[in-house]
DNA sequence: CTATTATTTCGATTATACTAGAAATATTTA
DNA sequence: TAAATATTTCTAGTATAATCGAAATAATAG
């Protein structure tokens, strides 16, 4: 995954209202709910949840597929996934590599 | 991890500069590297650079230390743990409660 | 004390995001 | 076709963030 596109993805989970509905749709798994359960539990009005779903899938958090009157909402388990090693990846695998600290100093000086 | 600290963490690793920041402090290990040679590396302006890490600071993401003229920046790793844990923990423990998915169904009619 | 190096504060510009009401558009059901 | 429900678009106000040059402030070394 390329630095942007993390940056990006971490930007639009970096939202309270974002994240909220990310937690909700996680809880309710891969199948999903329609966007006007989401607005009705959490209590987010209809445009500025339109508004914010357009950001998560914009990043390809969000999944939808509509079914008669309603639009299903489900979240990609998978990008969900990459962004999380995005960060823990460089994390441990530092970890390993106590040693080349002396190198990594040199450099920057 | 509350939810809006989560966000608030999230926000500031989705700013491509810090990211890119975090990504050179954790290659740089618990002993961290000074302001300076970030700076030097990354090619950031020097206000640039300490406005992002007085962010980064600010969620617990960055620690510092003086030592003589230099200011050592090292990262958090327990802080970055505890955002992407928060990321998924969620996500995991859905997969196990597949069944429950009705129940979420009915609770948001 | 002066010079040097490291870091921060100030100030200003520019851009972009969050929010939500009202109206518009779909889609289904009667 | 009309009524009902679901979702989106439009629009606009408000706030907050990113950027960086120039000047100011440490902190040390000579």
């Amino acid at each position: 995954m390329k630095l942007e596109d993390a940056a990006e993805t971490l930007a639009q989970l970096g939202n309270p209202t974002r994240l909220e509905v990310v937690r909700y749709l996680v809880k309710s798994g891969p199948s999903g709910v329609p966007v006007g359960s989401i607005q009705k539990q959490l209590k987010i009005p209809a445009s500025t949840l339109t508004h914010h779903l357009k950001h998560l899938k914009g990043v390809g958090l969000l999944m939808q597929k509509r079914e008669k009157t309603n639009l299903w909402c489900s979240i990609n388990f998978d990008r969900l996934h990459e962004v999380s090693d995005f960060l823990l990846e460089e994390c441990c695998s530092f970890s390993l590599r106590e040693s080349d600290k002396a190198k990594t100093e040199r450099d920057a000086a």
